[in-house]
DNA sequence: TTCTGTTGACCACATTTGTAGACGAATGTA
DNA sequence: TACATTCGTCTACAAATGTGGTCAACAGAA
């Protein structure tokens, strides 16, 4: 099931508060994005459709929550992008992304102990 | 410039051996894309129409090289990637690749180096 | 010289994605 | 009770993407 660029920002708003009704998640998506209530409630549907959401209904109205946990997502996504950009590599991956932009102090600190972790 | 998955499969063989014509791409694809020719033929049409081919005119056919840098792709398809999921962050997203498929002993080595590299 | 195979140009068509309008039903409000 | 607001549903439509066909021109073989 793929997620597209603007059905993710959708996901990430319910991933943080689930049970939401449409209204609420355009209003929690009006600092990002401009969208109409009416793209928000195609991206809903089309999340429901394809089992990303569930959907409680609440009096006339839906409440969405997901049906797929961030983690699980975050670890596909990041799969099929380095296996499709970078031959299923790590290590080259990062290097592009501290050579570009740095690496923050908190990542630095992250990546050392798991290497460490990962060295045992 | 957006270069699609299909694209990409493209860019690789050209980043590769740059300079083919399109039965040349096709037969390099063969073994992995069950494309027909026509298809790697739009494939390059619409690449260079992005201007990421150069074409050079070889009698009756064209020559096609990569006009940007793997490297330069790679950085920024790197840096949208862990945007959009990651919000940036390069260490949860090595972690999910560690915990899901584990590192390469390579990885984990160049990785190390990386590290210390970035601590001094 | 005639046939055949290859080439790029142009065209086709379904699906996905981004973005949203129209509309009838229900609900809250005056 | 009449009206405005809000819901979900259905519909729309352009751009991007995946996949490939048609065809006229040309080059090489016979």
């Amino acid at each position: 099931m793929q997620i597209s660029d603007a059905e993710l920002e959708v996901m990430k708003v319910l991933w943080k508060r689930p049970g939401l009704s449409a209204a609420d998640v355009h209003d929690a998506l009006s600092d990002k994005q401009d969208w109409s209530r009416q793209t928000v409630k195609t991206l809903l549907s089309r999340l429901a459709e394809k089992g990303a959401l569930d959907t409680v209904e609440e009096g006339r109205r839906y409440l969405y929550s997901p049906a797929i946990d961030r983690s699980a997502y975050e670890t596909r996504a990041a799969g099929q992008f380095v296996d499709k950009v970078f031959a299923g590599r790590a290590a080259p991956l990062v290097a592009h992304l501290a050579d570009s932009r740095g690496l923050t102090p908190e990542d630095i600190a992250e990546l050392e102990s798991l290497i460490e972790r990962l060295k045992s």
